[in-house]
RNA sequence: GGGAGCAUAGCUCAGCUGGUUCAGAGCAUCUGCCUUACAAGCAGAGGGUCAGGGGUUCGAAUCCCUUUGUUCCCACCA
């Protein structure tokens, strides 16, 4: 067979991963097994894969496919997210680029337009997730708005209000004039704005005296209903019980004392506008003022003042800057910079608002989720993120559950014909309670009028690791005993409040136990500007074009080399080049194995039993290691460690101590171990390169349909031979002492040297090792000095290469003189510390043996060196 | 305005409760090599007063204080 020298990724990817579903290695159901559990952060339903995606699930995979292979009945439950405020943007959007509007349309008919986009988009995203490798269980998909799932948001709902714990009453919001719903404060974006600060003048009633207010938005002066200065203010204490007229609109308002104003902000006068902005709202409340809503829902101005009726908010800013100039009430603009708040889904400046909603009481609801986070019962990576839990949750306001919006789960309350209302799961339930509360018999379904709005999307996804398993309508199922909670979440923390932290509440409250036990927090994917990735941009790279470049688990190993636990990612394309040069590399050490012609009469040679030896030590080792960091879920060092382990120590040392002489048989015992080494890597590798590793497994053994290395166990830890560590450590810095001999005289690899020894000898293991990788004709241990010789000194014992007339003594002993100068130093340093008394009685007994042990190496080193220059120089 | 984090080779990061090699890795750079698995490779090399300043200690990249820079979170200053 003529395999070809480099990888390639197309022809394995699809047909594994195909392999996979066929053998529904991915399915997981309820067992005698312990469960393994991650459900996916469901990506909005109309998304498509970006950067920030592939990190995440490639995290997750890794995860889950480790712990199927650690034997446990791993489940990654896959599914999407309805995202009510961002698809009904895209569908209304959608709607007017065919010349329809949504507010032509009945809610039904809205409804059946956002399903077709749904069915037409939905699950693209998922299958993108395929190309990448991920392991879920596609056949427990699941969809926010699944009819199981929404039941268990009404339910939720009903219960919550059943427990008090839900209340509908007009508050100031967040209102989004563009999507024309109320957000949540979580929703809201504050960013740093380039403005202007207006200087206003208001006249005293019945007077020629001014008073200058500064403000941002002079177009509220419509809703203007007073003044406002601090009682403590000495140019404005005469002004008390006076009224001012309002620039432009002429109304006439009061002024009030209150110390609520800054005296030494602009011109410490404040025009409040209780309507449109909570700190003028609260001090409404407290005055009993007037409260004049100006604007439409889509932030135009409203018919309540009578002038400007129609204009957009913006537009009003700058005409009424302009009348204001005109009509000489105007004394100056300065530029201003200040945080304006803006939507998140669709980045409009949000317009605070009074209106009815319904909200839900967080206080008591989050105290257990807090303590989870406190007590390290939910685990946070990077721990730093508990800071910013603990301030939040401590701080935490009622939640407005509520959205002016069609797509989501309608909230079911139902309005009775003479008032009031009832919350109930279903309609004939609703007019049961309504019939109860009114003692109104007759009543019938018809009568009563459901609540127009729907629920937060967050609503819906807080129950996502109960209700993907139906452990809110059916608590003692199978499966949400089996799966929950689960065990790993992976996910940004940009959604730590709107999305981890409510999950936890909604664990507790709703299985009394945690939702998961680990919360893997990964970084930004930004380019190597450190910019954030961005369409407009143009810097976000479409993630199935690099997997068609490079192979699926090139990115893998991309996304992960650079994704340091916490850190963000500097993605940049010199990344998946590494991960395919990798694939590449492992693909060539198949080829070598693959290759050889092995016979079952040759005896084994001493070097490649001792090579064996040593590197099922160090796998051992290296497989203790990169455990104990994944563990920790520090992914990219057990990465890295692994990475090394099959580049250097597997291809560049061990493969080249056992490898046979070109054209040879390679011995039976001598190839087994390897094929063995080689399966144990691949294991190791698989989390991370599931397609290579898959391909590599099945053509290095035989193997049967129906088999996999993905359900294949990990390797075990054998036994650690130090000894034997130390002693191949010292034989490669033999060999590289040799090389450098080489390479300073130019001495082709394929001319053999000799090698004598004096003060100390070699074992025949190391020995074996040596002469096969230096190509060393003969190793002698000597008594009396080499004449011609270049020499090196390891661990105490002096190694020459003879050179004959090749031999530069200038050059040797200027190599000579600069060791013995760095180790005089060396040995300075280290007597230093130990003449010091203080050190040497404080430190513990084991940092002082040490020191000692530096010292006499460095004094044994000096005296060599010295001799051998001595020598040398009388040449 | 309040709070948290970070600052270590050109770049991205390790460095766990202060003490084994006068600071490690990957990438990048430089110098040799098309050596019979791999030039997407091999063999080597260079590169850091651990942000600045102070302190604790026999000993500090590691602990404390401070300055500067930077990132993030929270917040109702018009």
């Amino acid at each position: 067979m003529e395999i070809p020298s480099k990888y390639n990724p197309a022809n394995s990817e699809d047909k594994w991963y195909s392999y996979w579903l066929k053998n529904g290695f991915f399915h997981s159901e309820p067992d005698n097994r312990e469960s393994y559990t991650i459900v996916i952060p469901p990506p909005n339903v109309t998304g498509v894969l970006h950067m920030g995606h592939m990190l995440n699930n490639t995290i997750q995979d890794v995860l889950v496919r480790r712990a199927r292979m650690k034997g446990l009945n791993a489940c990654w439950v896959p599914g999407t997210d309805h995202a009510s405020i961002a698809t009904e943007a895209k569908v209304v959007q959608k709607l007017k680029s065919e010349g329809k509007s949504k507010t032509d349309m009945t809610r039904e008919e809205f409804l059946g337009h956002a399903w077709d986009w749904t069915e037409k988009h939905g699950g693209i995203i998922l299958e993108q997730l395929k190309k990448l490798g991920a392991s879920c269980d596609w056949e427990r998909t699941k969809f926010t708005m699944d009819k199981d799932l929404s039941q268990s948001v009404i339910e939720t709902f009903v219960d919550l209000h059943n427990k008090g714990l839900v209340y509908r009453g007009v508050r100031m919001v967040n209102w989004d004039p563009s999507a024309q719903t109320a957000l949540s404060d979580e929703e809201v974006i504050h960013k740093d704005e380039h403005s202007k600060l207006y200087y206003l003048k208001y006249i005293v009633e019945d007077t020629k005296e001014v008073i200058f207010v500064a403000t941002t938005r002079p177009e509220t002066i419509l809703g203007d209903s007073a003044l406002c200065v601090n009682p403590n203010d000495p140019r404005y204490t005469h002004l008390k019980g006076k009224r001012v007229i309002v620039p432009i609109v002429g109304r006439s308002i009061p002024i009030i004392h209150d110390d609520y104003v800054d005296i030494e902000f602009g011109t410490g006068a404040l025009k409040v506008t209780p309507a449109h902005d909570i700190n003028d709202y609260m001090l409404g409340q407290k005055y009993n003022l007037e409260v004049i809503d100006i604007f439409n829902d889509n932030g135009t101005i409203n018919d309540k003042v009578g002038m400007y009726v129609g204009v957009d908010r913006f537009d009003l800013r700058k005409q009424i800057a302009i009348d204001l100039q005109e009509a000489g009430l105007m004394e100056k603009i300065e530029d201003y910079d200040n945080k304006v708040g803006i939507s998140e889904r669709t980045g409009v400046a949000i317009e605070p608002k009074l209106s009815m909603q319904w909200f839900l009481k967080m206080e008591e609801l989050s105290k257990p989720a807090l303590e989870a986070v406190m007590n390290d019962d939910v685990a946070l990576y990077p721990s730093k993120f508990k800071n910013t839990y603990k301030h939040w949750m401590e701080n935490i306001k009622d939640w407005c559950v509520s959205r002016q919006l069609w797509w989501g789960q309608q909230i079911p309350a139902y309005y009775l014909p003479n008032g009031g209302f009832v919350v109930a799961t279903t309609p004939e339930e609703a007019l049961v309670l309504a019939k109860e509360k009114t003692g109104n018999d007759s009543l019938t379904i018809d009568d009563l009028r459901q609540d127009e709005d729907v629920l937060d999307t967050w609503f819906s996804s807080w129950l996502w690791p109960i209700s993907v398993f139906d452990g809110i309508s059916n608590p003692n199922n199978k499966e949400i005993e089996y799966y929950y909670p689960t065990n790993d979440l992976v996910t940004g923390p940009d959604i730590l409040f709107f999305w981890v932290a409510r999950m936890i509440v909604a664990g507790y409250e709703y299985r009394g136990e945690k939702p998961f036990s680990n919360v893997y927090l990964t970084g930004i994917v930004r380019d190597a500007q450190h910019r954030k990735m961005s369409k407009s941009l143009g810097n976000s790279p479409d993630p199935l074009d690099l997997i068609a470049k490079y192979g699926a688990d090139s990115i893998r190993v991309a996304m992960l080399l650079c994704a340091s636990a916490g850190n963000d990612i500097l993605w940049d394309e010199t990344l998946p080049e590494q991960g395919r040069n990798f694939s590449n590399k492992i693909w060539n050490a198949f080829r070598l194995v693959k290759n050889w012609e092995v016979s079952e009469t040759i005896e084994q040679p001493l070097s490649s039993k001792i090579s064996i030896d040593w590197f099922d030590s160090l796998l051992s080792k290296s497989i203790k290691e990169m455990s104990a960091d994944l563990d920790n879920y520090r992914i990219s060092e057990s990465l890295m460690q692994l990475y090394r382990l099959f580049w250097d120590e597997f291809s560049g040392w061990y493969l080249e101590m056992i490898k046979p002489s070109y054209q040879k048989p390679i011995d039976k015992a001598t190839y087994d171990a390897t094929v063995e080494f080689f399966e144990k890597l691949l294991k190791l590798l698989h989390p991370f390169m599931p397609f290579i590793t898959e391909e590599i497994w099945h053509f290095l053994g035989e193997r049967k349909e129906g088999e996999s290395i993905m359900i294949e166990l990990l390797p075990e830890v054998t036994e650690i031979k130090e000894p034997l560590l130390t002693e191949i450590e010292q034989s490669k810095e033999i060999i590289t002492a040799i090389r450098n001999i080489r390479k300073s005289k130019n001495i082709a690899n394929k001319d053999s040297v000799e090698l004598k020894i004096k003060g100390g000898k070699l074992t025949a293991e190391s020995e074996s090792v040596i002469l096969k990788i230096a190509n060393v004709s003969s190793v002698e241990v000597v008594t009396k000095d080499v004449a011609g010789a270049s020499s090196f000194i390891v661990k105490g014992i002096e190694f020459y290469v003879p050179l004959g007339d090749n031999l530069n003594v200038e050059e040797e002993l200027l190599k000579m003189k600069t060791e013995l100068e760095y180790t005089q130093g060396f040995l300075k340093s280290v007597l230093k510390k130990l003449s010091n008394e203080r050190f040497v009685n404080s430190a513990p007994a084991k940092v002082v043996e040490i020191e000692r042990t530096k010292q006499a190496d460095a004094e044994e080193k000096i005296n060599i060196l010295n001799d051998q220059i001595t020598k040398l120089s009388n040449i």
